[in-house]
DNA sequence: GCCAACGTTGGC
DNA sequence: GCCAACGTTGGC
């Protein structure tokens, strides 16, 4: 299984927003960038991946799962623009703020840190591991 | 196919 | 609210 970072700016769509769609889940979509459709398409069902809230909180707060494939965006005319659809799984008992990842070596290498305006990015296993623990999953 | 202009994102 | 980073657009 691979993991994955979404990226979201609360005032627009928040992990309240993504609790309350349920096991249904919605589609993630609205992203009009290549490398981050690029990244969509190699998702599959079952991935999980981290919920980020961006601009005032800056913290990753809860774990999604894939729960469709790749596929055109409803909100888009253009078939260039495909998105995914994600259920939430679980909050992250303890959020972990961007400051936090920057402060620690070993996630230096993260897209969050390196790749800062890329809304949709790949995480490896390590980071998953650590991220997840920083949060309080064990 | 290059590059300048422009728009958007996101951290500070 | 500003600005740096960076993606996109359009003229040549």
């Amino acid at each position: 299984m691979r993991h994955w970072l979404f990226k979201s700016e609360p005032s627009t769509w928040s992990w309240d927003d993504q609790v309350a769609k349920g096991a249904a889940g919605e589609e993630w979509d609205g992203v009009r960038n290549y490398q981050a459709r690029n990244v969509m398409r190699e998702m599959s069902v079952g991935d999980l991946g981290f919920f980020y809230h961006s601009q005032k909180e800056k913290a990753v707060v809860g774990i999604v799962e894939v729960i469709a494939a790749a596929h055109p965006d409803s909100t888009s005319d253009d078939p260039r623009w495909e998105c995914v659809d994600i259920r939430a799984v679980e909050p992250l008992p303890k959020p972990v703020t961007l400051d936090t990842i920057k402060a620690d070596p070993r996630l230096s290498e993260m897209a969050l840190v390196r790749q800062a305006r890329l809304s949709v990015q790949p995480v490896s296993d390590a980071e998953w591991k650590i991220v997840c623990g920083l949060g309080g999953l064990g």
